[in-house]
DNA sequence: TGTTTATATAAGTATATGCTTATATAATGA
DNA sequence: TCATTATATAAGCATATACTTATATAAACA
């Protein structure tokens, strides 16, 4: 159990379109800012400020690969269960992750 | 499972410490708005314009009794489960009640 | 070495948010 | 009827938020 405080300011985080897909689709498979680029359509410094909010938060770790930065979810920060329960109200991500590799988009490393 | 728009909105209503301090203390009774004023020490417009917010999300509903107006949560709403999960990660509500019942402020009607 | 690609970050800006204060409305009760 | 109590709501304001554009850095590669 938190504090009110640290839950709604998680709530909070979680409440942007932007952020709550990245997680979602972090939580199917790691991803490089490109990718989420893609796949969002959005600028690429607005997805490296919502990627800064998320990391920050600890909410997402990151891995330099080459030229890349590779983000992964942080499957053990102590809102990942809620977190979970929240994404059973999303769409699946899997579709976006569908459409990238179809594009050719996808980046696979090592 | 939801829009990511709906989600979005939904996490963004409940990401203020005050809104979902009053979903978690409707989760466990009703109450007036002047019950609420003195539970979580915000002042009346305040509480008041929380509350319209999750009554035009359809969060909460209102009864009129005699010069107060009772809220209620709405736990038909489609994101009610998710809520329930949210408040696992909060203080337990009772304790506000206990307080305001400590202090002879309790409004019991009918 | 110079160019391209991937990323981060700063600065600027428009809009959203959450309060305050002031005021209106409605029910209660002396 | 008039004062009090409970509530809603409008207007104003300070701050937060989420973009944009511009720029810096670092790796890859020709």
């Amino acid at each position: 159990m938190q504090h009110i405080e640290e839950t709604a300011n998680m709530l909070k985080l979680l409440g942007d379109k932007t952020r709550l897909m990245i997680l979602a689709i972090l939580s199917e498979t790691d991803c490089c800012v490109c990718e989420l680029v893609e796949m969002l359509q959005m600028s690429q410094p607005a997805i490296s400020q919502h990627l800064r909010k998320l990391k920050d938060n600890d909410l997402v770790k990151e891995t330099k690969k080459a030229q890349w930065v590779f983000y992964s979810l942080n499957k053990q920060h102590e809102f990942y269960p809620m977190m979970k329960c929240i994404f059973a109200y999303l769409p699946d991500p899997k579709e976006h992750i569908r459409q990238l590799e179809k594009k050719g988009m996808r980046i696979r490393c090592e």
